[in-house]
RNA sequence: GGCCCCUUGGAGAAGCGGCUGAACUCACCAGCCUUUCACGCUGGCAUUCAGGGGUUCGAAUCCCCUAGGGGUCACCA
């Protein structure tokens, strides 16, 4: 048998790292086993979905490269893939459960049913429905009908019984059924809940094994008896757990700051980020942390998810970045910055100074967001003198060191070429010292400190030969006249 | 409150009864390299696996209890 899979989130807020790892975890087990992978939509509770959240979530998905066979936006033989357009569906396999006496009319009120709840907490007890419509006879039913209320469905869970499934992830798992309680399956407007539409959906299209969050483990006996009821043959479950945020809490739809477009906005690489949740609970058996995604489907095993929680630490995930960026070829980076220098309407470049700049500073960025700021530290014609560039500039040797400097640089020969230029700074720079500690006896951190903090306005940052391509020398020149008239040199 | 799940360092984790004197990665700290910052390199960072009992010649690994965290008990999913 083929294995099929699902993701079946519903469009009430963007994908967060926590779903989008579930979703990985699904993707890798089906391409794993040559398996289908299903994007359906949960749309059931009608107040919060929305199809700008499905747009979204798809979306997402798209950008971290986990295609979906079936499903949402590509269709296929077990459609239509969204909750609200399969009611036929649920309604027919409602009339099964009815012929077989496994649901009944209940018409107690949101009221009634609260004031139950709290009496059950009261008293200690496990404030699951009291059953009070359970045994409604089909007079005393039809009349409420009559009366024009509005009932709803719930399940009988069966008396003393012990629901026992086996969890890929958690071994064993069992349930007293008088701890479950009879359950609602269709509202009183019609619509099913979540419990029983996954169930006909899961059943109808054919999934093979349900991987999904740990927050659905207790809901898990519900649906493992409405299998039963239906006489329909169980999948395999797998309960992943959850991925808390930094501060230990779990993740939410409403923490847009952990959503997928976030990073994606930010200048993640998809690839960067899908690496960091495969290894958020899961780790392959030689303990390889930087793998592409090929890597993961042929090490993939669910038996070797963690059990246990993990808390998201978005330091880890930029170094897992910067792997991915130093690794990534200079074009494929530029592309992915321009969007980046446009939104700050950063000009005057060119692509290969872009590139360029890029092989430079690649090293330390953690996400393309941050391009623009090293951008502008070259592209501006004066920088303004930190305080701790002006002694540097004061020193008695300086005006010497900068004179000769730029006499020597404006007497390089023309290039057009980024390297050519970075080899001729390096000779120069090299000479410059050498000359001067003969000739002035100044040399180390009296030539070269001048130098930059006059070229950056600084004490840090890139080598001067890196430094000095990306300025162009009309820009070096400007740089070091306005530095030295604000220093009073 | 009942029920279910989880518990190895600041974070991700390896570990599956003796090869663990608890790998590895991120972060952090120190040193080296260096004209600066960063990179890189080297070293440090759990005398111990939430705590306590047990089983065993031997336990992070098996069992029990306690504590802590999370989930759920919705006409949300």
């Amino acid at each position: 048998m083929t294995v099929k899979v699902r993701f079946a989130p519903s469009p009430t807020g963007p994908l967060h790292i926590g779903g989008a790892r579930t979703v990985l975890f699904n993707w890798l087990f089906a391409k794993r086993n040559n398996g289908v992978f299903v994007l359906r939509s949960e749309d059931t509770d009608i107040e919060r979905s929305s199809e700008k959240w499905e747009r979204d979530i798809a979306d997402s998905l798209r950008w971290l490269g986990m295609d979906w066979d079936e499903g949402l936006e590509v269709g296929g033989p077990n459609g239509p893939y969204r909750q609200t357009e399969r009611l036929e569906i649920y309604k027919e396999y409602l009339s099964r459960l009815w012929l077989g006496g496994h649901v009944y009319y209940c018409f107690c009120t949101p009221e009634e049913l609260e004031q139950d709840r709290e009496e059950a907490m009261a008293r200690g007890d496990n404030p699951v429905y009291s059953g009070r419509c359970r045994n409604l006879t089909p007079a005393q039913v039809e009349e409420k009908l009559q009366a024009g209320l509005k009932p709803v469905i719930r399940f009988k869970v069966p008396k003393e019984t012990e629901i026992v499934f086996d969890d890929i992830i958690r071994g064993q798992v069992s349930f007293q059924s008088q701890d479950v309680g009879d359950f609602i399956i269709f509202k009183s407007d019609g619509i099913p809940t979540y419990n029983y539409a996954v169930v006909i959906d899961d059943i109808t299209m054919g999934i093979t094994h349900i991987i999904r969050a740990n927050e659905h483990l207790v809901n898990t006996p519900r649906q493992v008896l409405i299998y039963q009821a239906l006489g329909e043959s169980m999948p395999e479950f797998g309960h992943v757990s959850v991925v808390l945020d930094t501060s230990g809490r779990k993740m939410s739809k409403r923490m847009g700051d952990m959503s997928v477009g976030k990073y994606a906005r930010q200048g993640y690489l998809p690839e960067a980020v899908v690496n960091f949740m495969a290894l958020l609970g899961w780790s392959p058996e030689d303990n390889t942390e930087i793998m592409s995604k090929e890597d993961l489907i042929k090490a993939f095993d669910l038996s070797r998810v963690s059990k246990s929680p993990g808390i998201f630490d978005a330091q880890k995930l930029d170094w897992m970045n910067n792997q991915y960026i130093r690794a990534s070829d200079l074009d494929i980076l530029a592309d992915m910055a321009v969007p980046f220098l446009k939104a700050q309407s950063l000009t005057g470049f060119s692509r290969e100074w872009l590139k360029y700049l890029l092989a430079v500073v690649r090293d330390e960025l953690h996400c393309l967001a941050q391009v623009p700021d090293f951008a502008k530290e070259f592209l501006a014609d004066t920088v303004q003198v930190q305080p701790e560039a002006l002694p540097p500039l004061q020193w008695e040797t300086t005006p010497l060191v900068l004179n000769e400097f730029m006499a020597r640089l404006t007497a390089l020969p023309n290039t057009a070429d980024f390297t050519e230029r970075q080899q001729q700074i390096q000779v120069l720079l090299k000479q410059l010292n050498k000359d001067m500690k003969s000739r002035d006896g100044i040399s180390g951190k009296a030539v070269y400190m001048p130098v930059r903090a006059a070229l950056t306005g600084t004490v840090s940052g890139q080598e001067l030969h890196y430094t000095l391509p990306l300025l162009g020398i009309e820009r070096a020149v400007a740089r070091i006249k306005s530095s030295r008239q604000q220093a009073g040199i």
